[in-house]
DNA sequence: CGGCTAAGTTAGCCGCGGCTAAGTTTGATT
DNA sequence: AATCAAACTTAGCCGCGGCTAACTTAGCCG
């Protein structure tokens, strides 16, 4: 009776690693112009393969655009999705520090939070940082 | 120049995995007094080979006991991680209910949630399940 | 007791996200 | 223009957490 229903083909998931990928992309490129793989090196604590690997997944997935040797460009669905998940990180952050958590702990667990948090989670997050604690 | 502020030091920390199965099996052992691979099976939706090579690197990594054919049973260090887990589970959930989250909504995002929450943002929430909502 | 079924095991495969080691390209500097 | 270091690519490996297929064991029941 457990009707275990495999739905294995979940491709139009995006992983947590594609989405903290085409933040930081979209991060470097609001900065510095353009995103180049030695940035997200530094910013990952991986090395230059690993990156590589995952650039090519992310641009098979749609996400990035790029070509050897050149800087790394998010296609519109990546632009998309980096917006979203900043936006996911932004809430989550600051709601955390509303609640009385310190800035580099908030900065830290909204990392690994923002990628498991409904749309009504956030919404009740996001009316805190509007309106304040629920029910006076 | 580099920011390197993601983090790799997670190895002394058991998988999120790990936490589930234990959490399941201390649960199992908890409601029907042992717990048969098939209930973990029913529960995480995978297949039988699946919950056999879990338990081994369990097994391995000192958190469950069992032999061929029988019930798995927790060791000690798993029994703590089991409990812990669930300590956090529960505080994640309540605390997503205080929110004003559904119930329905608060049990699925507190699972991938948990894995997550600093001692720190833990100790948050709990005070404001203990005391209300911070700050007047 | 013999069979049958449910539970468990084993072997082998895959993709992800890591790594090292070695080679290639680029671009700045001399 | 030649060199050199930094950036990048490629090849090959590993463990985790999934899977299928095929087999073995346990235990119930006729």
């Amino acid at each position: 009776m457990p009707t275990k229903v495999h739905q294995r083909t979940r491709s139009d998931h995006a992983s947590e690693v594609a989405e903290d990928y085409v933040e930081a992309i979209a991060d470097a490129i609001a900065d510095r112009g353009i995103c180049r793989a030695v940035e997200l090196v530094n910013q990952f604590g991986v090395t230059h393969a690993t990156v590589n690997n995952t650039i090519k997944r992310l641009q098979r997935d749609g996400l990035v655009k790029t070509a050897p040797y050149q800087p790394i460009e998010l296609t519109e669905r990546g632009k998309r999705l980096a917006s979203q998940s900043r936006r996911r990180h932004e809430i989550v952050q600051a709601f955390l520090q509303k609640l009385g958590v310190s800035a580099r702990t908030a900065a830290t667990d909204s990392e690994g939070i923002e990628h498991h948090v409904s749309k009504e989670t956030l919404g009740a997050m996001k009316r805190v940082l509007d309106n304040g604690w629920p029910t006076g």
